[in-house]
DNA sequence: TTGTAGGCGTTATCAG
DNA sequence: CTGATAACGCCTACAA
């Protein structure tokens, strides 16, 4: 910079104030000379010093903690980034992330928010309650802005975007029980996903509301993960019962393409004999035959959401509100 | 750092000694002080600063420009970056996302390159191959160590990653030809990109190989996008042909599901009477009725090899080859 | 083994 | 509108 300054023969202050684009601190001719000097010099201010100086470094940070080994290649999660990232760019702020395996240490999850290189936090964390609700009281603690995924805050100030999950699970299930059917199956992965436990939830709401009791028989979460193998496990399972359900509905659109799978190799005509659902309406869902009615879940969106929100309070723009729940579509498609 | 130092009773040095773990150079007896009034006080170095003054971050660059909007959505994309990602978590080290749109402004790319914001980059983008070139040429001039993915550079010492794609192409050819198929039709999205010449290029090695001149009206390529319509679109067009092939390969798998789609709606079997190929394996390949038979392409892989290379690159190891090639391996399924 | 002095590149403050 | 000065928090070099 003092280059940059010696050779527009000006002070560093001037210079600093025309890279800022400080308005009116400067003339016209000056911030001319001083432009042509950076060109020339090929300038661009130093991050670190700026960060430390500045304290902040237009970046946000990714804090994401995953069950999985390529956690990042999930889907969902990338879509999420997407969505944020995408934002990000429009407000010339870039995106830092930083992740931990479960078996991992948790706290360094926070590393980047403690050596403050980062000016705010998205925050999609899986696992236990407990550790959930650690993350958001020790950054409540440290006082960065910061945004939660999925998470169910009750009069709290924390910013955090969701979808109305158990609504739509209630809508699914609604829409079944319209088409007759009433033994209806749910089946889902055992990992502990809050989601999961609002889609399940949404279920019983509408089960209640026709005045049906879940039955356990019913209600399948055997499984270790999410691959359509399992999916066909417990539909094979499924239809070994005395009396098996007419409709089955899997947490996620993987588990009901295992579900359409192990159906048609029994033989079993969908959704002229059994009706079946996913959940997310991931690309596929469209493409595997039948199509699959399902729930689409806007998380391009939600990350999206979640980037505005963010960026309103740390630039102390007023915020409608701190806590956004999404509304998730209902789609129906050929497999009910 | 200094209320550390004072609480423990020594100077700035010590604890910077401490917190870097440099052995041998501060007494047993004074790091545990040190470490006490550490964690008591809740320090962690300042990440700006650390960076102003080491000239490095421990950070590393995903500069990504693509067509699309959502573009770190794209499956690819993001596996990739999940296996930069996984890697870079077991050494310790962030990963910062740079993304520019095709219609911004290119330079933007490299903001935290010239910034000293990171001290690598990983460089994945698209569009024309001057572009491209200018890219790797800047990088070059910074001197910053940098890997590209999917370029194909001879003679030079530039860090790459890419896959076989041109052997793999023509592998799937052969599969095709020695099934008794001789009109074999190619259909893909118009957007340049280097893998799908390379794609190209092995299907024609393959026939030529065959003694077969590729025929132009079995080169489609029309299409704007990747979608499946966009793929059943050219199939319901190849088929209306006088002399229709017996196999469509797709440039990737959704336009091969496209293809599945709109024969099935012709009534035309698959495999009996047209093969179908898809490339990448994604996973709704397996999924899709037939499944289809396509090219796995290990793009996670991708993500973890560049980032072990740039690493070693970085960290001064010595680097086994700089330009590295990964073998794709053809997958056989239902639609061939 | 520990401490002191100085500077990394920027920006805030305040004076001119 | 512009410039001098100090400080951000850490680390390198050298001294004790």
């Amino acid at each position: 910079m003092k280059d940059v300054a010696a050779l527009a023969s000006v002070s560093n202050m001037t210079v600093s104030n025309v890279v800022n684009g400080r308005a009116g601190t400067v003339g016209e001719e000056t911030r001319r000379r001083v432009e042509r000097a950076m060109a020339e010099l090929g300038f661009h201010p130093n991050f670190g010093a700026r960060a430390l100086r500045a304290q902040h470094s237009r970046t946000l940070g990714f804090l994401l903690r995953d069950e999985s080994e390529a956690f990042l290649g999930d889907p969902f999660t990338s879509l999420m980034i997407a969505g944020v990232g995408d934002v990000l760019r429009d407000y010339d702020r870039m995106l830092l992330i930083q992740t931990v395996r479960s078996d991992g240490e948790p706290e360094r999850l926070l590393d980047p928010v403690l050596r403050s290189q980062i000016d705010g936090a998205f925050v999609y964390t899986s696992g236990a309650p407990e550790l959930r609700r650690w993350y958001i009281d020790r950054l409540g603690e440290i006082g960065l802005p910061f945004v939660v995924f999925d998470e169910i805050l009750d009069s709290s100030d924390t910013l955090s975007v969701r979808g109305a999950e158990r609504d739509a699970a209630s809508a699914l299930t609604t829409h079944l029980l319209e088409q007759g059917h009433e033994r209806i199956a749910f089946i889902a992965a055992r990992e502990p996903w809050v989601v999961l436990e609002q889609r399940r939830l949404g279920h019983v709401d509408a089960l209640h509301g026709a005045g049906i009791d879940p039955s356990s028989e019913l209600y399948l979460r055997e499984a270790t993960d999410w691959q359509p193998e399992i999916g066909g496990q417990m539909t094979r399972e499924l239809m070994r019962l005395d009396r098996p359900p007419t409709a089955i509905m899997g947490g996620s659109d993987a588990l009901a393409v295992g579900a359409l799978q192990a159906l048609a190799e029994l033989d079993i005509r969908v959704p002229e004999d059994v009706a079946v659902t996913g959940y997310d309406d991931a690309n596929y869902a469209a493409w595997v035959r039948p199509a699959l009615t399902t729930v689409h879940v806007p998380v391009y969106e939600m990350g999206r959401v979640a980037a505005e929100l963010l960026l309103a309070e740390i630039e102390g723009r007023p915020l409608d509100a701190r806590q956004i729940v999404l509304p998730l579509q209902l789609v129906v498609r050929d497999s009910t």
